[in-house]
DNA sequence: TCTGGGGTCCTAGGACCC
DNA sequence: TCTGGGGTCCTAGGACCC
C-alpha cells in the first residue's frame, strides 16, 4: 500500500553564480554576485557573508567588502539550464520544469531500465557535473513536496533520499519555513502560536490552523505536514497571465513619465501575446508610490485584446484613475501591466481602439485595423532584425535603472 | 542611494442571477 | 412586499515562489 519514493527534485546550486565561476575560473572560490544595482544571484562564498538575491548591491557590498560583481551572461544561463533539464529528459518524459534551474521528475516508470531512484539521481548528478561542470542537488521522496524539501536539505551539491518508512521522522524535525507556501508572514503567524517545526504543525488541530491561516492555506499545510501531497507532475502548464513591470526609482506622477513607460510595458506584454496568439480579457495595472504602497486597478473586457496601442490606452486610463484617487501622492516608484484571462489559442482578431468606457459596447473602426497592421509590421521587423530593431519609448526608459532585457526574458514563462 | 522582474494562488466583498 | 440561499463573476489586495 505504501508507494515508493520515485519523485526527484533537481535544483542547480546558486545557478547564475555557478555559471559565472564555470566560465571564468578566476572567480572560483570567491564571493561573487550577479547583477549591480540589485543582486540577482550570489555564490555560496558570498552567501556565507549574508548576501542574498534581491538585495541592493550597496547592502551586499557592506556585508561582503571583497564581493565581486559580474555582469551576467544570460544567454549562457539559458543554454546551461536547458542542458541540465535535458539530462532529466534522458530518463523519463515525466519532467515538470519549475524554472530555469529547477525541475521535478518521476522515475517510477524507468527504474527497470536505469536502476533505483537513488541510482538515477546519482547518475544525473554525475552527468551534470561531468558534462556541464555544474553542481546540482537532488531530493528523492514519495511526494513532490517532500522531494523539494529534501533537495533543500541536500544543498549544496548533495543528494538526500527520503525512505517512506521514516519520512515523517525526517519531516517533523524540520522548521516550517522549509515548507512550500510558508513565507515570512505565515512563519510569523505560526510562531505566534508557538509552531516552529513541521512536527508541531502536524499535531495542531486543523480547525485552529484554518482560523489562523484561512481555509486553503490551513488545509494545505495540515496535509503537507503529514506528507499528504496529492499533486501529480504536470509536464505542460499553460500560463494564466503575462505581465511586465518597471521600477522607476522616484519619478513625478505625471503623464510625461507614465505615458511613455506604459507604452513600453504594453509593447512588451502585447507582443508576447501576439507571438503565441493568446489575447486576454482582463487588464491590470499596478502603481507603486514612493513610500512603496502599491495600488492596483483592473478591468475585464468583453473581447480579448493583444494590440499594443489598445493595451496602452486601457492601462493609461486605469493609471489615471489610480492617480486621481491618490492625488496626494507626488511620486511613483513602479508601474506594472498584466493581462490575464488569456484565451487558449485564437486567430488574430480585430480590436477596438476606443476609450475604456466605450470599448465594451461599441463596434470596431477603421483605426483599429490600421493599428493591427502596425503591430504586424513591427512584429515582422523584429522577427527579421531582432527585438531592438524597432520599439516604443525604450530610449526614454534608458535613464531609469532597470535590469537587462535579457534577464527579463529568462524569467518569462512560456505562454 | 532602501527594496528587480516574472509569475501563481487565495480571500473577501459586492453584483447579479436563479 | 419581504425573506432565504447558492453559484458565478469581478475587483482589490496580499502572500508566496523563482
Amino acid at each position: 500500500m505504501e508507494t515508493a519514493a520515485t519523485i526527484l527534485h533537481a535544483d542547480l546550486d546558486a545557478f547564475y553564480a555557478s555559471v559565472e565561476q564555470l566560465l571564468d575560473p578566476s572567480l572560483r572560490g570567491r564571493p561573487i554576485a550577479v547583477g549591480g544595482g540589485v543582486v540577482l544571484a550570489a555564490s555560496y562564498e558570498a552567501k556565507a557573508f549574508g548576501v542574498r538575491g534581491g538585495m541592493p548591491g550597496r547592502r551586499a557590498r557592506e556585508l561582503c567588502p571583497h564581493l565581486v560583481f559580474v555582469g551576467g551572461r544570460f544567454g549562457e544561463y539559458q543554454r546551461l539550464g536547458d542542458a541540465a533539464i535535458r539530462v532529466l529528459d534522458d530518463f523519463t518524459p515525466l519532467v515538470e520544469r519549475i524554472s530555469i534551474d529547477e525541475a521535478f521528475a518521476d522515475v517510477a516508470g524507468c527504474t527497470h531500465l536505469f536502476g533505483t531512484p537513488e541510482a538515477i539521481a546519482k547518475t544525473i548528478r554525475r552527468r551534470v557535473r561531468d558534462e556541464l561542470g555544474l553542481p546540482i542537488s537532488i531530493g528523492v521522496a514519495r511526494t513532490k513536496h517532500l522531494a523539494k524539501i529534501a533537495s533543500q536539505v541536500a544543498k549544496p551539491d548533495g543528494l538526500v533520499v527520503v525512505d517512506p518508512a521514516t519520512e515523517l521522522a525526517f519531516l517533523h524535525d524540520l522548521p516550517v519555513s522549509l515548507m512550500w507556501g510558508v513565507g515570512p508572514a505565515t512563519q510569523a503567524r505560526l510562531a505566534g502560536s508557538g509552531i516552529e517545526t513541521i512536527g508541531q504543525l502536524a499535531t495542531t488541530h486543523s480547525g485552529a490552523l484554518e482560523r489562523l491561516l484561512g481555509h486553503a492555506a490551513g488545509q494545505k499545510l495540515a496535509a503537507l505536514a503529514w506528507n499528504r501531497d496529492p499533486r501529480k507532475l504536470q509536464t505542460h502548464r499553460r500560463a494564466v497571465s503575462a505581465g511586465a513591470q518597471s521600477a522607476l526609482g522616484r519619478r513625478p506622477a505625471e503623464p510625461r513619465v507614465f505615458v511613455p513607460t506604459l507604452l513600453h510595458l504594453a509593447d512588451r506584454v502585447a507582443s508576447r501575446l501576439r507571438a503565441k496568439a493568446r489575447p486576454g480579457r482582463t487588464v491590470t495595472v499596478r502603481v507603486r508610490f514612493a513610500d512603496m504602497r502599491a495600488v492596483s486597478r483592473s478591468v475585464t473586457l468583453e473581447q480579448p485584446i493583444q494590440a499594443t496601442a489598445m493595451l496602452a490606452e486601457i492601462a493609461e486610463e486605469l493609471v489615471r484613475g489610480v492617480l486621481a484617487d491618490n492625488a496626494h501622492e507626488r511620486a511613483i516608484s513602479l508601474l506594472a501591466i498584466s493581462v490575464s484571462h488569456l484565451e487558449e489559442h485564437t486567430e488574430l482578431q480585430l480590436e477596438l481602439p476606443l476609450g475604456l468606457a466605450d470599448e465594451k459596447r461599441r463596434p470596431g473602426s477603421r483605426a483599429g485595423l490600421a493599428r493591427v497592421g502596425a503591430d504586424r509590421a513591427i512584429d515582422r521587423i523584429r522577427d527579421r532584425f531582432g527585438k531592438a530593431a524597432v520599439g516604443y519609448g525604450s530610449v526614454a526608459l534608458e535613464a531609469t535603472r532597470s535590469v537587462p532585457d535579457a534577464f527579463r526574458e529568462l524569467a518569462e514563462k512560456e505562454l
